[in-house]
DNA sequence: AGCCTGACAGATA
DNA sequence: GTATCTGCCAGGC
């Protein structure tokens, strides 16, 4: 399930939309979206970002306030996704 | 069934 | 770096 997913996020490092439909198997990036407009309020959103690193759509400095204080290094308003990206490129 | 919309992603200019 | 187009899947009318 998608918010499984989500919740699997280990604090201090985040995922693509991509990456959750990846990990979820089945769907894309836009229903991952989907699922997250109606229960993302269940589940960390903030450690959900675009595939460029930068926050959900909507809570862009909540986001980024709240993905510092879990340890996510941070390049101005972007996520280093080199670093923090979860199931890291290989 | 077809068309529009949505917390997206990748390619191209 | 940004802006725009197309492709993606699911839901509502």
């Amino acid at each position: 399930m998608v918010l499984s997913a989500v919740e699997t996020i280990p604090v201090g490092m985040v995922a693509s939309y991509g990456d959750i439909a990846e990990f979820v198997g089945r769907g894309g990036p836009r229903q991952v979206g989907w699922v997250m407009s109606r229960h993302g309020s269940a589940v960390p959103w903030w450690r959900v970002v675009h595939s460029d690193g930068r926050p959900a759509t909507c809570h862009d400095g909540e986001a980024l306030d709240k993905l510092h204080t879990d340890g996510v290094p941070l390049l101005g308003e972007r996520v280093m996704m080199k670093r923090a990206r979860w199931a890291q490129i290989e």
